[in-house]
DNA sequence: CTATTGGCTTTTGTAGACAATAGTCTTACA
DNA sequence: TGTAAGACTATTGTCTACAAAAGCCAATAG
């Protein structure tokens, strides 16, 4: 026995941690809503102790915030903030790159063929949504080559944070997208350069890169 | 009144994250040790959903891990996890010198000098504890120079586990400190290349500062 | 009419208790 | 004697309840 495929029973408070973030980064809490315990415990039909201890974890998560005594809010992200969110992305995409070029073996790179692939539908289509949810897809998958899970654990937070900011920016007309195919081109291109190998390009291509959808005010 | 001057109220959960988290980096609790709640809480006094409050964060913070239904325990980190923290590591200390230079004022510096100072005592001492209680006051310092509050809380957590592994190298021979001498000059020079300002310096001096000090086998 | 104080309500912080599950030891059977 | 099934113990997961603190509203005094 024992041959790896044990289920996974999920506790309350996975449960409730995955819940909570989606509600938060769909927009239900809008940014520096209160989280009053006993509301949420009724609407999804638990106790308090694991709630507060989901809490806990988003608050780790950066998502939310707490004042002692005064309870949860959800934060709200200001310019400088989402500034120190895309710096910090970049420096984590520059180390993945880093580690990640050149690629071993050609079929790690089948989930960013993937991403652009869906990028080629959204834009052809016109969905906006499903256009950053590709991008979002490519660029993880990209972290993910590095193969380096305090890496990706870091990175997912960031991305986390930048979901929370578009919901809060109501007013992203069409998420500042110019030309849909030009983020297109611009992913291709990446993905050529790593399959050339040359750490340095890849580099230099990222930071050209410069994806900053959800930046409300320029520079 | 509202003069900023408000003292803030610790909750238990805060104190238990801190003291359990001071007690884990201690090596009180040595690497896989169980961390069975009511004996926790017998120890400090405290019920458990206080407790378990700051085990969800230590979770977070990858000191802890929890196995469902099998409670916490404290994480043993294997080489591969050392060199996946070193290499991040160095991804945000390259960030922070980005940010951070060429330093504004002068006076932000001096927790530097401090902290190198502190070094060279300790090196007279022959003190390896404070010289490494100094160094990673110089490197928190500088991290902190580029006014980042997510590259400051992102190192930090770094630190923590670096702490961690030192305290389950219970095998750390002098931590590998060559000439403690060697260490004091390394640093000055780094400063030395941020006050000169130029980026490509300061970003080069670290890629060879190289301070491998907790690996356990090389390369 | 305004400011301050007192009580009241809401909400959080903590405690204790109960139920369920995993690990372990014993015992019975092959 | 070895293996497997069962019960037992220890520990976690969750819930209910109580105590304390913060914010709000009204009432009263200046």
């Amino acid at each position: 026995m024992g041959e790896g495929d044990r289920i996974a029973i999920p506790s309350v408070v996975d449960v409730v941690v995955d819940e909570l973030r989606a509600l938060i980064l769909a927009g239900t809490f809008g940014p520096g809503e209160r989280l009053i315990e006993e509301r949420i415990c009724e609407r999804f039909g638990i106790s308090r102790p694991p709630l507060r201890e989901a809490l806990r974890v988003l608050q780790r998560e950066g998502l939310v915030s707490s004042r002692p005594r005064r309870g949860y809010s959800v934060i709200s992200l200001s310019d400088d903030d989402v500034r120190e969110i895309y710096s910090l992305r970049g420096a984590l995409e520059r180390l993945a790159a880093e580690l990640a070029v050149p690629v071993a073996d050609e079929n790690a790179l089948s989930p960013l063929e993937e991403a652009i692939g869906a990028m080629r539908t959204a834009a052809s289509d016109g969905d906006d949504s499903a256009m950053l949810a590709a991008n979002v897809a490519f660029h993880s998958a990209f972290v993910a080559l590095a193969d380096h899970s305090r890496l990706q654990q870091s990175y997912e937070l960031l991305r986390s944070q930048l979901q929370l900011c578009m919901a809060q920016n109501l007013r992203f007309r069409q998420h500042r997208t110019g030309d849909p195919w030009d983020v297109v081109r611009r992913h291709e291109s990446l993905l050529e350069r790593v399959r050339g190998g040359d750490v340095q390009e890849v580099v230099a291509e990222l930071a050209e890169h410069g994806d900053r959808s959800f930046l409300r005010q320029e520079q």
